[in-house]
RNA sequence: CGGGCUAUAGCGCAGUCUGGUAGCGCGUCCGUCUGGGGGACGGAAGGUCGUGAGUUCGAAUCUCGCUAGCCCGACCA
């Protein structure tokens, strides 16, 4: 992308109302834009940002084997009284009446309708296990929003949900969940430590939260450090293979590691001194086995083997993932800006003309830009008539993770030059080495 | 939902106490000089002062109502 053709409404000053750098800086490197409360237009830095993540989380749902689809944000309320939680949530969530006066919601989550979904379509135990998800909007009408994507009303969210013949196959799809979200997250450049959590009012008896560790989570955490050094790596994982998620769950989820809700004190002190950790958080993801609570309630049965109806076996899990999109920012930035991973980066390569009309550097960057473009990494090219410190500062407040930066001075040479926005080391390179070496940054990505 | 605060140009703010017809910085536009970390100079555009009523010869400024937003707390992906 060029960035004159681009539509990147960068602010210089920081606007008043944000809180944490996560928050500051997706308004400052234009990202969002606040419509109301809680309630955000996606500018396309930060919407390029959402649908990567999006990306990476149905990759992965799906090599678990979870089957996409999509439910509406709408939901009439009659399926909520059935499983009575229309009573149960509250004010939190948004009520609708359409022009027939029927009882209408914006969907805060979705088991009814899934439930509904399935239990129309499915009859035979043959037909399990199943697992479908989707990503959609939610609403949910938070007393007080802040933090401004952390914590939205209206969020984008990945949840699905699991239906199995017995308990045991539904911890299986528990721990298939697990194991597919390590990996999700890894694959983002970010650490989520599963927790054992609580269930609130989706209800259940298992369930974990996945946490990353910042300063300014909203949550309290209580963890052996051990668990930070756990690592999911490049690990083949079959997830059929009962044993194997079992065993991924168990290495994962052995130690200590809880949020304040079921913190226990006593259980805590037998964690070796050195390693106590107690630390904040930022809730990406949940996962929840709550049995036949919704199958019961709604009479979502299958015929078992002996043929007689069987109420399924549930779970739900979910991933905020427009929430993921500040909890990396509060993970990856400096007093300059964004530091994307390179697994999510927006842009993967920022190209710096630091000469603008110069015809040597123009051709130059003219070539290494179809040059980038050509091996797909996505370059912003910044062409704008600027000096140089007003593009290296927008290049470093948008985070591109490569920056090329190409100048008279060392065209001379036949250099350009390569510089990580992480550790800001540069490196002298010809056009051609540049790209070689940027395609070989992101080959494994 | 309790407590605190704010609303003036795209963003950050001053002006309000003491009423007289709106200003600064950044950004934007034009021009010149510049050219490796938000450069300099000259010129320009841009505001129903959140909204409704009231007081007054006159309201951004005083009074009352409403709305929106932010912060702290209790609650939540």
């Amino acid at each position: 992308m060029r960035l004159t053709r681009y539509f990147l409404p960068i602010l210089k000053e920081t606007p008043a109302e944000a809180a944490i750098a996560s928050h500051r800086l997706m308004l400052r490197a234009g990202m969002i834009r606040q419509a109301a409360s809680g309630i955000y237009s996606w500018l396309p830095l930060g919407f390029k940002v959402l649908k990567r993540l999006e990306q990476i989380v149905h990759e992965e749902q799906q090599r678990a084997g979870h089957i996409p689809l999509l439910m509406p944000t709408l939901q009439p309320a009659d399926l909520w009284r059935e499983s009575g939680r229309y009573d149960d949530y509250g004010q939190e969530m948004l009520r609708i009446r359409d022009r027939h006066d029927r009882d209408m919601l914006y969907g805060p989550t979705n088991e009814e309708l899934i439930t509904d979904i399935f239990r129309s379509s499915v009859r035979s135990y043959k037909d399990l296990p199943l697992t479908l998800y989707h990503i959609q909007w939610k609403f949910r009408d938070e007393v007080r929003p802040r933090f401004g994507v952390m914590r939205g009303r209206e969020f984008y969210m990945k949840d699905g949900y699991n239906f199995d013949l017995t308990k045991e196959d539904a911890l299986h799809a528990y721990n298939r969940h697990l194991v597919s979200y390590l990996r999700t997250y890894e694959r983002m450049g970010i650490q989520a430590i599963p927790m054992r959590a609580d269930s609130g009012p989706i209800g259940g008896e298992d369930t974990h939260e996945f946490l990353m560790l910042a300063d300014t989570g909203e949550s309290e955490v209580f963890y052996d450090s051990a668990v930070t050094e756990l690592s999911f790596g490049d690990r083949m994982i079959d997830y059929d293979d009962v044993a194997q998620c079992q065993g991924i769950l168990e290495e994962f989820t052995s130690r200590y590691a809880r949020t304040d809700e079921t913190h226990d004190a006593a259980e805590f002190a037998k964690v070796p001194a050195e390693r106590q950790r107690q630390a904040r958080g930022i809730e990406v993801g949940q996962i929840f086995y709550f049995g036949t609570k919704y199958s019961q309630a709604m009479n979502a049965v299958v015929n078992g083997p002996d043929g007689a109806p069987t109420p399924v076996h549930m779970g739900s899990h979910g991933i905020g993932v427009s929430r993921l999109v500040g909890a990396l920012i509060e993970a990856n930035h400096d007093d300059n800006g964004i530091i994307w991973p390179e697994g999510v980066a927006p842009f993967k390569v920022g190209l710096v003309n630091l000469k603008q009309g110069d015809s040597a550097a123009d051709t130059a960057c003219e070539g290494l830009y179809q040059g980038l473009a050509a091996r797909g990494l996505d370059p912003l090219y910044d062409d704008r008539e600027e000096r140089a410190g007003a593009k290296f500062a927008t290049m470093d407040l948008v985070g591109c993770p490569w920056r090329i930066t190409v100048g008279p001075r060392g065209l001379a040479a036949g250099t350009v030059e390569l510089t990580s926005r992480r550790t800001g080391e540069s490196e002298e390179l010809s056009p051609e080495a540049a790209l070689a070496r940027c395609a070989q940054i992101y080959a494994g990505v």
